[in-house]
DNA sequence: GGACCACTTTAGAATTATTCTAAATCTTGA
DNA sequence: TCAAGATTTAGAATAATTCTAAAGTGGTCC
């Protein structure tokens, strides 16, 4: 049997889209690499523009199916945080995101594996968390 | 000193306005009494239908402008679910919201007080915490 | 007992966010 | 090589929200 060093990420992607029937394209690559890159929770609309210097041709349409396909698949999550549009972070380890009401940056977080209560019955799948209050620099400026 | 049984709605939805610097006005109470008699989660387009019955000229942007105010003032709460219209809630006690996959019906659920341990210097003013699964009914289903 | 001022509402236009459509392109397996 | 299915594309369409300017409302200070 041939040890696999580690997952390269291109095999990471294929493996997670091919396991949802999904293909990995230039463009889902590219949309991936963009959301990697800069972790700061972009909007489709700020993916759009800075795959778009990568790849001039990307289309709007095109970023929110990869959007889509990423989310699908389990490569990205979506965030999303009062009125406006979606948010996109590819850290799938379990987190939450803390929103800063004052400089507006939003923080992956750490949480307690969620041991939340719910009501019997209930089966949950997918946890979405989001604090709304001042970051540490914010907080501390008064 | 005068006992005062209870705060009628009136009152209470007046002095948290007040405490806000807003009035109560006619509009504002309409909106506040369709998310308390039907408390369903509607999004703001949902509330306006709902509002014209009892107040046909009321408007579109009034509608929000009310939902906005009765968020500012305590009296309500944002939801939102995954790309899509903000729903309201009147429920100001701590809880989550429960989104069942299938049926898509929005569940109020009771959580633990919030001992979300934040990392250092993080000041949280809000929690919103949102779970994505299946209902009882659903889960039974199968 | 009206003038004033700040707050609100209104209709509709404008903007923003997302989805849809139909045609062109690419991939893959037969 | 072909056909079927998946994907991308530009642009139109729709949905969600915000903006704008004008008109309405209410309380208060002479």
């Amino acid at each position: 049997m041939k040890p696999r060093s580690h997952h390269s990420e291109e095999q990471h992607l294929t493996e997670s889209l091919g396991a949802t029937g999904l293909r990995l394209t230039p463009q889902r690559q590219q949309v991936y690499d963009v959301l990697v890159q800069k972790r700061d929770h972009p909007t489709a609309e700020e993916v759009f523009i800075r795959a778009k210097k990568a790849m001039p041709d990307i289309s709007h349409a095109t970023v929110y199916n990869c959007l889509d396909a990423l989310v699908k698949s389990g490569l990205a999550r979506q965030v999303t945080l009062d009125r406006g549009a979606t948010r996109y972070c590819p850290n799938m380890h379990e987190h939450g995101h803390f929103h800063c009401d004052t400089c507006q940056t939003v923080f992956d977080v750490d949480l307690p594996a969620q041991a939340m209560p719910l009501p019997k019955g209930f089966a949950a799948e997918h946890f979405d968390i989001a604090i709304h209050g001042k970051c540490p620099d914010c907080a501390q400026k008064k």
